[in-house]
DNA sequence: TTTTATTTTTAGACACGCCTAAAAATTAAA
DNA sequence: TTTAATTTTTAGGCGTGTCTAAAAATAAAA
């Protein structure tokens, strides 16, 4: 009864998933364009497909959210790519950059046993190399809830950063330059209004700038006041 | 320049090269129709394909053979297949029933860090869970000379069993039951005329009959006569 | 509230990889 | 060597997932 999806059909229950947010969010069919790189009308169609089979609900021009059982696929395929991203960093020395492209491709893979064997493999770990998430076995995820944006912090505040964004290498790779990654220790000193840019200081090194567009895309918790 | 191919045709140069064997015989129309579960239409049209991209070489009526370029790509595939497997049976504690189908997955995944990733990890392996040769990163293939059918071997001689099979699941389970696999030492007692199956020993064992299918899809070395 | 801009959907097309049915080429048999 | 059987190819069609261009619905601005 339960039919094999295509990458494709998977790959937007993944990107709805992350559009909608934890808050189920309503999903727009241009926004889910840009992230899959396709145009309105492509979008448009799949929703037709995945509303008849009962994986989003969708409504024209209302745009789409996911159902249970949607959502249920979406978490497994985001528990694959996640499990394989720790795999390939902690098991290959892959570096935190070089994972994603790998690791859309091994979402895909169908096999229950594989997958719940790399969990195994791993000891059943609870965030991926970039800090996210991975959901269990059965679709629990935990979500770490302290966590914020760095470019929600208030001056003077001491963060560890718990998370990056995964999906820009650019990112990935000036924040390796930069020395910074999931674990370091943050003293904020600083917020220029002008570009709403941040002086930050890693713990015994210097002051450096951040931008606005890096400071939202890193995760930290709360430490301490200075 | 260079295209990425899609799984279908990764499919087809793997299986012609398969066909075509160690000889590099011309491989029939049929013959990969049967192979690749499709019909003989459906290959013709590939074939086609295939052969504008200088993959094989096609003559109508006439069958089709890999080019160097075709073979070469071919062999990758098939190193990444049976690399996979091994990493599934050596480091997941797959059955060497099991793995057949996820390699067939995983070996379309493209990414030559991982795969050469893997065969570190794996420490270079020569042969894979089934007695076949991994082509190495330079796509050598180490066939074994001295290999010859369980079928073929002459009545009161010693053999090691090195290779199986491995498309069949219910030949694997089968030699499981059996207690046969990589390295199992047998003596040659009997060879049946009448349906041609065998009568062999495993060392220290019961003797046992083997059907000529079953010899067919053996491949032993000779080990010594009685 | 009417007009304008934006978003979304429809309509029609295309490459891919497969299919069936019928024709053509090759091979085997009489 | 002519006929029969088999193999292979052509012709036309179908579902998937994408596209462009044009129409329709919604949202924003005047």
């Amino acid at each position: 009864m339960e039919k094999k999806l295509s990458h494709s059909e998977e790959n937007y229950l993944k990107e709805i998933f992350h559009l909608s947010g934890e808050l189920h969010e309503k999903v727009s069919t241009n926004a889910l364009a840009e992230r899959l790189n396709a145009k309105a009308s492509s979008i448009t169609d799949m929703l037709k497909k995945l509303g008849e089979k009962k994986l989003v609900s969708y409504q024209k021009y209302k745009g789409c959210s996911l159902t249970q059982k949607g959502e249920q696929i979406a978490i497994y395929i985001i528990r694959k790519h996640r499990l394989w991203e720790t795999f390939l960093v902690n098991k290959l020395n892959f570096g935190w950059d070089e994972v994603h492209d790998v690791a859309e491709q091994l979402e895909h893979i169908r096999s229950v046993k594989l997958i719940n064997s790399i969990d195994e493999l791993l000891n059943f770990p609870k965030y991926d190399p970039h800090g996210d998430p991975i959901p269990d076995k059965d679709g629990n995820i935990n979500y770490m809830e302290s966590k914020i944006s760095l470019s929600e912090t208030a001056v003077k505040s001491k963060v560890e950063v718990v998370s990056v964004d995964e999906d820009s290498m650019a990112l990935l790779k000036y924040l390796d330059e930069i020395k910074i990654s999931i674990g370091t220790i943050l003293t904020i000193h600083n917020r220029i209004s002008f570009d709403e840019s941040m002086e930050v200081q890693i713990a015994g090194g210097n002051k450096m700038n951040i931008s606005k567009k890096v400071a939202d895309s890193i995760g930290v918790r709360f430490k301490s006041k200075i």
